[in-house]
DNA sequence: CTTATATACATAAATAATTTAGGTATGTTT
DNA sequence: AAACATACCTAAATTATTTATGTATATAAG
């Protein structure tokens, strides 16, 4: 995540949205899908996203599954129920700030 | 700004937005302003925005005049040139972080 | 064949931004 | 007299991240 310091506090969020609509991904497929999606702007690095994907684990969030793959491991996370609850949270939450965010830049909405 | 972890990194940023639209402002103001803006909703805790102001002046990005009104102090903020310029660099960051979450958030947009 | 690049995981130390929890002091309302 | 608002401040702890490593296999390029 080594862009721009406004990305703090959005990486497990970004986890559990992706994690949201597609079953399954393993650590090294999300910070392939995302620098993809966002044209190479946003590049997660594994410093922080694996410790972040442990997290989520620890907390119950996210189930893993090892699989081997020509002769590679790889960790698929899926959410679990309690991933799916939080996952509508997180969304809810970022929903929330950027609302916050638009009233706060573009004074006019905040108005009536 | 003690509500959402999403906010970590954004202080900066409002905090010249806010200076860009308003000349001169001191650091309660700067907390009620937002918090009236955002209905409540987000707070900026004093230990976040003192050290924010005394960074942001420190690196000569706001310069400060103090005022005694009803024998309080008030440090009154306002953009240096440098400072205005920093201010279009921080919200052009600003407008990129949320490009970069619509296109991770609604992929829709990501595919053309 | 050997070097570089991509795939795939991981961790530890350092940095940075913030929260939490204090502290000082004056003015106003109950 | 107590509570709340105004107005500043800082230090310790917490948290998320960057930076810098480390391991190992597969594939492409020279």
């Amino acid at each position: 995540m080594s862009n721009s310091k406004l990305y703090k506090g959005s990486l497990a969020t970004i986890i559990l949205k992706l994690l949201s609509q597609q079953d399954k991904m393993y650590g090294y497929e999300i910070t392939q899908k995302v620098k993809g999606l966002t044209k190479g702007e946003l590049n997660i690095t594994e410093g922080a996203l694996y410790p972040a994907l442990h997290k989520l684990e620890a907390e119950g969030v996210l189930e893993v599954e090892v699989v081997r793959v020509d002769n590679r491991l790889r960790k698929y996370y899926k959410l679990t129920e309690k991933g799916k609850i939080e996952t509508v949270s997180k969304l809810a939450e970022l929903e929330e700030y950027i609302k916050n965010m638009q009233v706060l830049f573009n004074p006019k909405f905040g108005l009536e």
